[in-house]
DNA sequence: CAGTATCCCATTCGATACTG
DNA sequence: CAGTATCGAATGGGATACTG
């Protein structure tokens, strides 16, 4: 006997600390590899599928997309496609998303800080 | 012959984007899975080994360490060890880690916020 | 242009057992 | 108390090919 597999209670429990736990819900949103990234260029106004790729040279289309559409899902952002040849998707956030905007700018500034920081402190 | 395997690009890229990008170097430190949470805890002062634990009821032990360890390696927290019987170990930001704390507040204050209105707008 | 689909290796992470 | 070590399962994420 190998023993039962306990699935997946990770999800559930995350979840379920969400439910109670305001940061944890904000570090489901914006804690991931490339959404605090993204929105950081799109507080600026719209840009198409493409222009965020430009700006983003190590995401990949494929993890580009996935981002996307989670950020869609939580409600950070809208996705506007236009029935044009060639197609055209235009990316916005919403008042939700465009409400992080004075915490993106405190946290690059704090990134831009540290970071000189880190680089003195850290010769290597 | 199988395909010669290309080694850990993401890494690199990673690294050298963080080089320029105040929000990527920012997202690749507070953007874990549970820095900002443990981060959260904090600021309020600092916390041992087993009092983090408690407050992170879904964290396992391995998982706090390693990220504990990881903000170590940032400079966001510091680590004191008590030459006791038994072991203390206490946890506290630096004064860098300290820097965060409007923004974590605001961050707070927007997920609850947000929160509410995503539970409002999606009954399920 | 803006994706989707598939394949598959790499990393993450929980569970469990052990230690100073 | 505060870890470390090890092992598999789950997930992440690049490469590539294809589509409306």
């Amino acid at each position: 006997m190998t023993k039962v597999k306990a699935a997946s209670t990770n999800f559930a429990n995350k979840t379920a600390l969400a439910e109670e736990c305001p940061e944890v819900y904000a570090a489901n949103i914006i804690g991931g590899q490339w959404a605090l990234v993204i929105c950081s260029w799109l507080i600026n106004g719209k840009l198409r599928f493409s222009e965020l790729k430009k700006r983003l040279p190590n995401i990949s289309e494929r993890m580009l997309t996935l981002q996307l559409r989670k950020l869609e899902e939580d409600q950070m952002v809208t996705r506007t496609v236009y029935a044009e040849v060639p197609p055209r998707v235009e990316y916005e956030l919403t008042p939700i998303g465009y409400e992080l905007k004075p915490i993106i700018q405190q946290l690059e500034k704090w990134g831009e800080k540290h970071k000189q920081l880190k680089d003195a402190t850290d010769p290597f």
